[in-house]
DNA sequence: AATGAATGAGAATTCATTCAT
DNA sequence: AATGAATGAATTCTCATTCAT
């Protein structure tokens, strides 16, 4: 990673941070409704009340907001499974897991720019890098909090445990995300009930570690 | 939905029928190695071997071909689980759910141009009919085999169980993709135990139901 | 050499290939008039009577159309050439420098476009290369009339002389330019003048072959 | 002319005045490194240690600061051949020459961004004015010189000859750049070589002046 | 019916220049 | 006087779509 920071200027002024972060706070939304592509850098310049030249003062390019957008993520991510590890000691199985979903719902619909970030990275070269990284900051954060209470589950199997984790969550927290308010509670339930499911079947799931193959990373 | 074909014409004679055959296919190829937005309809009626005129005579625009990929899977997968209904009858449960995913994983192997316009439902305005119809299809196969073999789960669910697993079953073997053959089973095998731990929940989850919004459609 | 045409497509249709030759006689104008960076692609292709998209389904960039027209120029610099080596047997030596500079004075106000290429080939990456074969085109030209009628010349100075000769003859040509024609044919005599008196400097000019380094080659 | 200075503002302070210079050495550069066009403001300020605003107090645009480059080569020449003059009569004629050339060839080395300037001349609206400037400049002092030691050339046709040898000798030194030093000398010669046939051939070159035309002047 | 040349709106990006601080 | 953030017109190039042949 010879890229550091996607930034072309990390603005010491209090009023270019400001500007900076409303600029990727359009961002953030403009691709939430129209998706990476669909989004121009100039309705995203004059969404965000600024001019095009001034966006490209701080991003080099289209895909410098992508990365600057998940390196915030990823922040948030740390802070978020941060807390949620010292909640746990005290917390019952379910509790947790409760917890767990509760927060990454929160997450994605405070950062709805997240989602088209993660459905591109598979597709888009421009989307890789971006994606990759939110995705491994959700897989690592699910794999801290594992290592902390699922000790059952064979420490070779927790990377692929944590990725189908933080993907399931990730799909099904993309469907709530179209479901009025009232229903979203029923399927923010659902997927506890999905991760519990797993988790348990996981624990049983004696043979499944016969296969050593089984164990290996995903990515 | 006024719409019923996104043919422009229906091509009556079979030299006809063949080049839309060849050109969706090209299509579904390049949609599923570039994504839909990155696809140009140039590069599809070169690599299908006909004049971009063509391609046109056969879709009004580029959408259009997306619709008519959906509108082919979906037939695809109404067969798919017409098949699995034979089969049922004579069933242990576990078998039956390592039966749908096996069928689904042979049909994203199969069809992978599925998954951009599954994944790009709900960002791109363009796919969102293509991405919807198609889901709905999984869906309605799934709530389909319920109906017979898992009365235990109350009729309201039904339809929110198999969005769930639809769901659950496209994000995971979409991530599977990636992955070495050799290592594709272990994942399917993961997959069946998040079905099977989560329908086994749902089947105790029996306070699930008293909040009567639960049994509420998805979409 | 690996990129042997810079034509995105080479036209088989007569009226492609003429639009072609028009898109490139315009390309020439707008280079003379403006230079090769104030001529943008939109005001050559609206200039020649088509849309800038057929412009770039002839041409990958800008740089493609400098090359294209150098390429033109060395054809036709090669007949030029050719047409002075018939003449030659018979010819004086001043008439000889008198049908060389007469040609080249014909095709510099035939090919007015030559001139930006040549002075920007120092200074624009974009035309190095189109300048350094637009000059090669020269340079070649003249050593060969040199092998063939000033054999006191040594051999390991022809390229040098060639070289300035042919460079002379640029920068008194494009300074003819915006000489009012009633005072071209002084300039041009003057021209003539120039060479002869090189020519016969350098004939004479005996001890300049002492040192073995003036006899490399320029470039 | 109008336009008497290019300058917005002529400092007084002896600190402004540095800056400007400043300034100017680091557009010399710049201008000499990647040609006019494709130097931008921005980096010629920041380059020279200043912000674009200040650049922007000394100069109402870019072109400007050719037009005060040119100034300040124009000032230099003057001296240049004020110098010469001085030396001129003691020396023989191929020493002159040799004087001459030399002192263009530390000029251009000196101030490698007058190339530019003079190539761009023909082609750029915005190069015109500085660069003919610069070309009257050395004109000049080309005259000035022959009106003292060649005063068998008739009067009416000094400024003619001294165009074409200013021409000439830019022409080969600019081709002189990108030659390695041990070469260069070699090339030197040449220019002096090609200067004193020219003058030779137009000594003798009697009848030249018999068409009325020919004196009258180039631009 | 088939072809593919032609079109041009629209996208990303640059850079001379201004002006509030 | 100095700064450098901000502006936006202008430029290169793409690609969905049309239409003459």
């Amino acid at each position: 990673m010879v890229e550091t920071s996607p930034l072309r200027r990390r603005p010491r002024q209090a009023r270019a941070q400001v500007r900076l972060e409303r600029i990727l706070d359009t961002a953030e939304q403009v691709f939430a409704e129209l998706g990476y592509d669909a989004a121009t850098t100039n309705l995203i310049a004059s969404q965000a009340g600024t001019s095009i030249g001034s966006l490209y003062e701080f991003f080099p390019n289209k895909e410098a907001m992508a990365r600057a957008l998940a390196d915030r993520y990823v922040d948030q991510i740390g802070h978020l499974y941060a807390t949620l590890l010292v909640d746990i000691p005290g917390a019952e199985d379910f509790e947790l897991v409760e917890q767990i979903v509760a927060s990454l719902d929160r997450f994605y619909r405070e950062h709805p720019g997240a989602v088209p970030l993660l459905n591109g990275r598979k597709t888009s070269t421009e989307l890789a890098s971006a994606g990759e990284r939110l995705q491994h900051a959700f897989v690592a954060g699910i794999e801290g909090i594992m290592a902390e209470r699922a000790p059952d589950i064979p420490q070779g199997r927790r990377h692929l445990v944590a990725t189908i984790i933080a993907e399931i969550a990730r799909a099904l927290l993309t469907l709530a995300d179209g479901v009025p308010l009232s229903q979203r509670t029923g399927v923010i339930r659902e997927i506890e009930h999905v991760v519990i499911g797993y988790l348990e079947a996981s624990a049983e799931g004696h043979d499944l570690a016969q296969d050593p193959d089984e164990s290996r990373r995903l990515s």
